[in-house]
DNA sequence: ACCTGAACACCGTTCAAGT
DNA sequence: ACCTGAACACCGTTCAAGT
């Protein structure tokens, strides 16, 4: 029983959307290095060049896989347009950071892909009622982009190596200890701010980022 | 004299500064794929293991890049605390998008090493004087780097594929000219803003985008 | 259309050995 | 301390060939 190394899997033609699984899951399981053809046509009991036949390079499937991860995020219903923001933003985040080896890749994709320019409209629908100018509104959509996908990539930067992230609580608990270690000599200001930069990377501080800036956005509004 | 392969160079050890030198050429001339330990080895006119005498692996020499660039950022001399905090996001941007390879390294780091420090460090004595509680203006100083580094990252990321950008000018050009084929049918708000959203790459929208931010901890400053 | 076998030009890294 | 030669276990991608 110890020499089951193929899984049965797949005997006959993967599916385009078989493939992608396995990308994601080797992905999740050993970072963007495991994530190769290589691997991925192996794991769907496959010769390596025969994943060719579905994408015509890496990057296409690395794309399709963005695609497919946005295509899943939903905007969110009730409420003015800062809580339909805020919805949007929340799962935005909750799907990525459920996949950190995927981030680098939406961030490379610079957002040009279609779900990408749905979740943009949706975006700029939302602020359209804000109050905001056509243009200010269009650059508010982009400063909430930029924000999101920032706060994302530092969350999952920090990331040990690969792997599915450890629940929030643990992840802030290792930050912690690892600021303790601040000098307080050479870095008062930092030292000092321990206890509240171990949170950075939680869901508070991702809400308390968000909401600072759609209060610049309303005093804009409001200037006119 | 068409067979002047190897630069004559560097015929006694290396200096580790002349290591990353090359490294960061090869990184501008042709993108991460290029900056290999092998390539590097190649033009430093070494074996490749010989680089291995100076940093343990190429994560390390990604690392020493990061700090380089990020030492060489000064922060800004007179006016308030704003002026301040644009200055050094200003310097920021300067010297990252002079190097885009860069920018997906230093979002790696995780803005964790010595050099970051001081950069968080001298965010943290700027929001010191803003009015903002000690908590808050953590949580500021930690705002102000996602919006800085997501910034940066979106606006290299579009770069065709590697080699140095082209000028803020011509960048813009040709996002207009990638937007005008956005169908207004299925994306109307993305239609109608083309014009404002080719500019998002630019220093204006970087500016205005980190104004609003500091609205908004303005705001939270005055309530206190 | 979809697969295979074989190959090309690469990687990062390690080891044993030299000076 | 710093270099070399040789090797290991990988990459992405292409080509010619089969069904």
């Amino acid at each position: 029983m110890a020499e089951s190394r193929r899984k049965p899997g797949p005997r006959r033609p993967p599916t385009e959307r078989e493939i992608l699984d396995v990308a994601l899951a080797l992905l999740d399981a050993g970072g963007p290095a495991a994530a190769s053809i290589r691997r991925i046509a192996a794991a769907v009991g496959v010769v390596p060049n025969a994943v060719y036949t579905y994408f015509p390079d890496r990057s296409a499937v690395e794309r399709a896989l963005v695609e497919r991860l946005l295509g899943a995020v939903k905007g969110g219903g009730e409420g003015g347009w800062r809580a339909g923001v805020e919805a949007l933003a929340l799962d935005v985040r909750r799907r990525l950071v459920a996949h950190p080896g995927t981030v680098p890749l939406v961030i490379g994709d610079s957002m040009e892909g279609p779900e990408a320019r749905r979740l943009r409209e949706c975006v700029l629908e939302l602020l359209a009622v804000s109050g905001l100018d056509p243009a200010s509104a269009a650059r508010g959509a982009y400063l909430l982009v930029v924000y999101v996908l920032g706060a994302i990539a530092l969350e999952v930067a920090g990331v040990p190596h690969p792997g599915a992230l450890p629940p929030e609580a643990q992840r802030i608990e290792a930050r912690r200890a690892a600021f303790a270690g601040v000098p307080a000599k050479a870095f008062p200001r930092t030292a000092a701010a321990v206890g509240v930069m171990a949170t950075w990377i939680g869901t508070e501080q991702y809400l308390w980022g968000l909401r600072r800036l759609l209060d610049g956005l309303e005093a804009e509004a409001k200037l006119h």
